[in-house]
DNA sequence: GATGAATGAGGATTCATTCAT
DNA sequence: CATGAATGAATCCTCATTCAT
């Protein structure tokens, strides 16, 4: 019991450490990924630049995958984070408005590290774990349709299931294609995107 | 430029058998492609699944990329011709037929080859053939922006970049989705989404 | 007999194609290492540049390094044109007069064509047939030893074997190193060498 | 230079066995050199003989023309600890004596290793590693152009410059022709040599 | 004879992963 | 636990040579 106690700090410290090691290693891959693109992502590099053995990468991760899987884990969290609550919101706002508010978020959401963002989409092969990125948008589609259910009575819309998926896809989309491929730096910018997506699905979805 | 890996085919196979070898070899990288993904397209493999020599793989094609090029663009190929002739007729119907059919349209581009389709919008950037479809997407959005030129007196929409942009992306999106995360197989299910998309773009474009 | 003489002038004029196309092989091979290093010369670039099929490279000559054997010949059956006549006449001089005159024609060997001669001297695996650059020496040694007998009583030296290697190897290498690696462009460069090259010789030949 | 392929050591080779591996590869470079010729030196047999994986070797070694240079260095350092002291003892001495010494150096170096000083030589330009070589040669034209100087009122010589070219020529190349194609297995071949060798230059240096 | 398509052994190099220290 | 040396399968690509047309 003694010898317990007395592990224990140690212990704690040791935890302490390999939380460290851990994130030192994602966060190397985000920067290698984001700097280099993900075929410089090697093992061998990721733990160089974290500073770390590549004997401790395996210490901590059973694979390559493993490493991306939690990075993207990692900004997914952070994305999630940014987001969460303004979500929360949304679902009990009137339609209109909470159409607004849901492209404000999702332009907001992929923001959160654009050129990370971008690289985790279009270049880490989608195969084994690294499908993650689609059950994010499978949850969306719920969450919105559970949505569209308790407004059912403004909608124009008969099949719930196809306006979520309208809806969602057509939300994300914008933001997605805004981010990447047009300027979105101002806000006012960011204002008439979010002004149409209002007007494209609110005119969709209401009476 | 200069400096990338040549992407062009290397000589034109004049004789018929060369063209054959070619095909063979494009075609092994498309079932490859589609029944084992991208990392298992090695140019041994591509070879040996076209019943060829590694060697004359390098014959045709000074790359890797170069074949997956040149498959990308025999795709691109099948899909215009599938699409080509809709395209003209569209640009001379009124907003919402229009609209409906060009949906249409996007979605029969995108049933040419569905597993191969996806494969290829995954990979596609981490090969030097991202121009060839940003073009095509350019090209798309231009064209889609003078239709709407044509037809400014009827739209309530003011900033037309910003409308095409809008229209494109949620056409192709919903198509690409559509294909991809949900059975499409059914003639209804297309005409409801259609019928959807025509909902949602001319209820966003038109007075 | 009829048949054989009508047949002679075909064959005649075939006999000269072929030797047009066995110069023109040689002449690529030339042509390329000069231009591009050895690295670069390989049969199926030789008989591009031949404007000849890789097939008939083969027709006539068993392999690449068969080429190369032919183009070191050409080179060498060049340089021995260039020099002969004077090496004949310089073998019934005067010790001092001829050996001034050998060291002119040893640079006048090594200009022949300087850049071939540089890539032949650095860049050729001296491996089986290619080992022929040698040959060519044993047999300058040989007709040295020669004039040394000849003017064996004139001479401080007595071990002519000795005597012809040391001469032999200065003058060689004093011509092959003026031409590579020093600028021995003007007449009065190639005099001052010439001159020393007298002095250092003869000073140590005669008596 | 920077598009070059690396010719330096990858990483030192700090732990003791990794310094056992990097010179278990040199040393196998070297006799694959010696025994088979530079063709034969592929880096899968350079590893294959040195008894360790192909890995191994590029962990140490950025490219295969970094594992030559590496050879090339360290014959060149074995040279030179077997040269060094000497020569610097031959330029305190009057110049006929010098001659001598140098010679006698020289062919002590050209015997260190003959047959892979042999390959070396003949295959050094084909390798970016010519400056290493060049170098030396350069700096030992410098040495004794200044030991020129030194002795400039015993000479005869008036250009400086033209004298240390050939002086340094015809030592280097007695030397190196010597030990490649003459016998000089006996100390008496040697002392003959250099007797000669000492009559041709000292006569050409002096008054 | 000429052609050029096809061959495939072989070469340089990378990188995820293991394991002795 | 950390280290980093070692591994070797796998990858892209070249090139001398053969052979059917």
């Amino acid at each position: 019991m003694a010898a317990r106690t007395r592990n224990k700090p140690r212990k704690a410290a040791s935890q302490e450490r390999s939380r460290l090691t851990v994130s030192a290693l994602v966060e190397a891959a985000a920067r290698i990924l984001v700097r280099e693109g993900y075929d410089k992502a090697s093992t061998n590099r990721i733990a160089d630049v974290a500073g770390v053995s590549i004997g401790s990468l395996y210490q901590y991760f059973p694979s390559k995958e493993a490493v991306i899987v939690a990075l993207i884990e990692r900004h997914n969290a952070e994305v999630m984070e940014a987001v969460q609550k303004e979500m929360a919101v949304a679902f009990d706002e009137p339609v209109a408005r909470a159409v607004s508010r849901l492209e404000r978020i999702a332009v907001k959401a992929h923001r959160v590290d654009p050129r990370l963002h971008r690289v985790l989409s279009e270049q880490i092969p989608r195969v084994g774990a690294l499908e993650t990125v689609e059950g994010f948008n499978r949850n969306y589609f719920v969450l919105f349709r559970a949505f569209l259910e308790r407004h059912r009575n403004e909608l124009q819309v008969r099949d719930l299931d196809l306006a979520s998926f309208v809806c969602v896809t057509a939300i994300e989309a914008l933001a997605h294609n805004a981010v990447l491929h047009r300027e979105i730096a101002s806000d006012s910018a960011v204002n008439a995107l979010v002004r149409d997506a209002e007007r494209l699905i609110a005119g969709y979805l209401l009476r």
